[in-house]
DNA sequence: TTGTAGGCGTTATCAC
DNA sequence: GTGATAACGCCTACAA
């Protein structure tokens, strides 16, 4: 017997299409045997109501979309672990999609998703100079969107961050304090805001400290890692900084693979500190200084955020924004 | 104006809704003239043709499921981009699923897709001495399954595996190669396929050189780190083995932390080889001789073949079982 | 407590 | 090349 749907399932138990529907939706209205009585057929027949049929009625995907740069990354794979955890409680599932940093694709996905396939949308944003109508759309769809990380500050949404500007002022005066003079921002995308803010601690502790600002110290890099290792062996033969604070994890292994190829003694010619989520960080050689954002609690609280706006949509006119403390870890890599 | 419908786009344009259907499924029934009013109107609107009902109408979900163990896991990160990476090609989207290694976790999932849900599912699996009934549920109901690197023997469905027997066979080989005599063999689950074949190689190599296998040199580890270090440091002190082969990347790091806190020297009193996926496993201190599976390759082929199966329903009896395979790097974990 | 019927938004079939 | 209509599987008034 291939029973499908709750019809053929009525008529086999010879009862309403309705009263099934009941059972399955926890409705208060059904005798407790009949409920029993259905769910029991059902489990051995292997049926369960076509999620796309309900959605289709009652408009509640019980999905939400996941939107980020990359997979492969400590700092996203951990956010996605918090976000799944929150989702799961509720019952809810993820699709997820990976922009590769590629504003147009980030575009596409959301604009696909402009037609009630997920129920909200949590997203760390690819690209900055950009026009996010695209963005605005969903808002008069009414599907709530959160940042977290990167996020556009033009558009009116949750958001949920963590104290750049004060981590990477630190991080800098920490590397100014053991005696770098000439300190290199390594950053991949200049003009997204989390770059610009990052890099505003930058400057700021420069100045602070009375070393004037140099912008050949500030290195632009690409998602390509055969490019950054080339941008940054000239950067170390031709620029030589003494330190390096790094924005974006990536470029800080980079690094130690130049040092290692030009053999360049860290911390000794060279200090590095970076954002960075990797666990074993301590086990690099020498041990990476990290500033450590703490991701999977920041995926936890941009799913709450989310499910907060799904719940109250009422009161979602105030969006908030979470800001989150990062973590300076001091290893070897910028110490003695 | 708050077009949402297909219908009310039809009013608007004086025009048929099939025509509009036809307009967005390229369907060669109709005017160039026209089909391009609709879209533009349609863009012009924010319209989009709503992805549940389509669903409802054709069973084409044009989703895939993939259900893994952990996230934050250099090798099911580099899978997913490279299932990412097919699916996107094909227009497909992805829910994506953590087991935590709790097969009970991956009955539910499987469960809920058991209803159109996805049309098809990848998955690495987190139970082996269980039942399987679940997935040949999906089989009756056509929803093909593709696993990879951990699968289960007793379902009939296309697999993509490396060839762990010959690696761990060849990285023991080169630990006695070493001098090692009292080689300890880490293990998360072993009674998953993937640990005894592994653990087969370990001792068919230990065969080789006429070494004794000793059963308290297998350790059996848990997916908690604290309870691994406690595990380790015990092993390290009590049992003392010269040489490690960790069947997971995580357990390698554990050992590395515990010789970190016991002084024991890496490689002079104890070698290390690990499967594992880390890009940056040159810049550990030691550098860490690796196994590295062709993590990205996988999730590629696993993705292409559950497309195979998709896209040819009738061939899809023979199953297959792709083996691709894994690399050894000798690094100074291992060496001098 | 249960049943009937209409509709969610789309597309395939058939007629024109 | 275009339009009317039924059907996909489910849920919720409303009626009984």
């Amino acid at each position: 017997m291939d029973i499908v749907n709750i019809k053929k399932l009525a008529k086999e138990l010879n009862i309403s299409t309705s009263t099934i529907s009941r059972a399955f939706n926890g409705s208060p209205d059904i005798n407790k045997d009949t409920k029993e009585r259905i769910l029991a057929f059902a489990k051995e027949h292997n049926f369960l109501p076509n999620h796309y049929a309900s959605n289709l009625r009652d408009k509640k995907t019980k999905t939400l979309a996941v939107i980020i740069p990359e997979i492969a990354n400590d700092f996203f794979s951990q956010a996605i672990n918090g976000i799944e955890e929150v989702a799961r409680k509720k019952g809810f599932y993820i699709l997820l999609y990976r922009t590769d940093d590629v504003f147009e694709k980030e575009v596409s996905f959301v604009n696909y998703l402009n037609n009630g396939k997920v129920d909200g949308i949590i997203m760390s944003v690819s690209g900055e100079a950009n026009d996010h109508n695209y963005l605005r759309q969903l808002e008069s769809k009414n599907v709530p969107v959160v940042f977290f990380d990167r996020v556009y500050e033009d558009i009116d949404a949750a958001k949920v961050t963590t104290n750049d500007y004060d981590s990477s002022f630190d991080a800098t005066e920490h590397l100014l304090q053991t005696g770098c003079r000439r300190i290199a921002y390594l950053v991949v995308n200049k003009s997204i805001s989390i770059g610009q803010v990052r890099m505003q601690g930058y400057m700021d502790a420069l100045k602070k400290h009375n070393v004037v600002f140099d912008d050949e110290l500030v290195i632009d890099c690409s998602n390509d890692e055969k490019v950054n290792y080339k941008i940054l062996t000239k950067v170390l033969q031709e620029i030589k900084p003494d330190g390096i604070f790094s924005s974006v994890e990536r470029l800080a292994f980079a690094t130690y693979y130049v040092c290692n190829d030009l053999a360049i003694d860290i911390p000794k010619q060279l200090k590095i500190v970076s954002f960075s989520s990797l666990g074993i960080a301590p086990l690099l050689s020498p041990a990476l200084s990290t500033i450590t954002q703490p991701a999977y609690e920041m995926g936890i609280k941009a799913a709450n955020l989310l499910f907060e706006a799904l719940e109250h949509k009422a009161a979602t006119n105030h969006k908030r924004h979470v800001v989150l403390k990062s973590k300076l870890f001091i290893r070897r890599s910028s110490g003695e």
